[in-house]
DNA sequence: CGACACCTTGAAGAGGTTCAAGAAATGTGG
DNA sequence: CCACATTTCTTGAACCTCTTCAAGGTGTCG
């Protein structure tokens, strides 16, 4: 494709709380500076890599949304993730050198290209990277347990609830309202991630439509009550 | 509990081959043999760690078999994986240095105690250490990922057939055999960790004893038939 | 404006769960 | 070492959730 590349520094990102560690002093932040060898920009449904493909670098997203998948041998799909700005893509390829997933803008995308090679012997002179890293990586780990739960032993309703709630909450986290989301993937894609077929993804909107617990136009979705989503994940726990 | 502790050394562990990383020199070796502080048993029945407790270090499990587990605020609990000889837990606790899961004993087992600050120093100056820890991370990370698509998209008897051509698999990679093994696990637990009742893998089992794909005695299981499970597992692919 | 992708909704059907009972194995204490 | 309690496993029948199949509606983009 056509990799537009631009030269650029962390240390002067707005996004560096979300993809680097803190409190890192001046001399490790030049360093680190060199860690990102250029940018790339990723345009709406096209790939910034795809599974097999050699493995060379970890994203960090600066703006746009992806989806990471995967799929059988026999052609089903099961989307493994839904990643936005601040978050890393591309661990899976550590192990065998290339990538075991596809990873797809939803929406035209910037990411930080950081050749991993440059990373291990950076995290080897820094160690609040080199902690960083780890950290990264258990967390992704720990996201999918997370995952395994929902699909181990949930039921529709409380998967698309939790979904909802973990959706807005990461973009609270980056500025957005609380209670206002677009999706940026078809109910065929939240489905796949969820375990669920797009009818049964749409009923369950529709449900939570009726319940007055949410608007939902298409993409855009209002959370009216926060609470009660919580308590469809939650029977119990939750008051 | 009573941490039963041995001092020893990685370097002529019987072991290595799974746990550490291939072609270090001599004293490469012997740097690593400080990495495991102890060893320490745990019986059958009890845990290593608990969701909650302090994150210190990472273990290798020399002996014996473990399943790891999480449990949602209202009491659901999921089987995130079954470990055995040569693989690795503690990961999740790397984040937020506290473990958000449970690892408990199937059978009496010894594991290699890693204080992972040692890791982290450790991994500064041998290279092929640091490497080799991000590869375990990112192959638990892709493993994930394949329990995420057995969950999300395979029904019972593909997830059941999955399950035992995996535990075979890395059983025959310790030299055992490739058709026989004994379960360490219950049921309920293999349910768990497949996204279905004790019943339906009750069930399951026995639908295979019926096609003659396996012999199923308790806890006792001895693959007939390979490729009739490949099969299942896989519709088209597979011849 | 028309073609295409995406979404919603209904009705019928399948796969897995739930509830229940009994059998087999395992562990424990006398 | 045996008897009993407990846990684990199997199997049946009714039920329920989600899927499948189908049709129509809505939105979007060239």
């Amino acid at each position: 494709m056509n990799p537009q590349s631009i030269k650029v520094a962390c240390s002067n990102c707005n996004l560096r709380e979300l993809c680097m560690p803190l409190g890192l002093n001046a001399e490790d932040l030049e360093l680190i500076d060199r860690m990102v060898a250029v940018r790339r920009k990723v345009k709406r449904g096209a790939s910034l890599f795809r599974n097999g493909e050699v493995f060379t670098s970890l994203y960090a997203i600066r703006t746009g949304f992806f989806k990471t998948s995967i799929a059988s041998e026999d052609g089903r799909d099961q989307v493994t993730g839904f990643q936005m700005a601040g978050e890393i893509v591309g661990l899976d390829g550590i192990v065998n050198d290339q990538h075991t997933c596809d990873a797809v803008a939803l929406e035209d995308a910037e990411v930080c290209v950081m050749p991993f090679e440059h990373i291990e012997s950076l995290s080897r002179e820094v160690p609040a990277l080199q902690h960083h890293m780890h950290k990264m990586m258990s967390r992704e780990i720990v996201r999918e347990h997370g995952v395994m739960l929902l699909l181990g032993s949930m039921r529709a309703e409380e998967r698309l609830a939790a979904f909802l709630l973990n959706l807005v909450q990461r973009l609270h986290a980056r500025g957005f309202s609380q209670s206002e989301l677009i999706l940026r993937m078809t109910r065929e894609e939240i489905g796949s991630y969820l375990g669920l077929k797009l009818e049964t993804v749409s009923r369950t909107f529709s449900k939570f439509v009726e319940d007055g617990s949410v608007e939902v136009k298409q993409r855009h979705v209002r959370i009216i009550d926060t609470d009660a989503l919580r308590r469809i994940v939650n029977p119990q726990a939750l008051l």
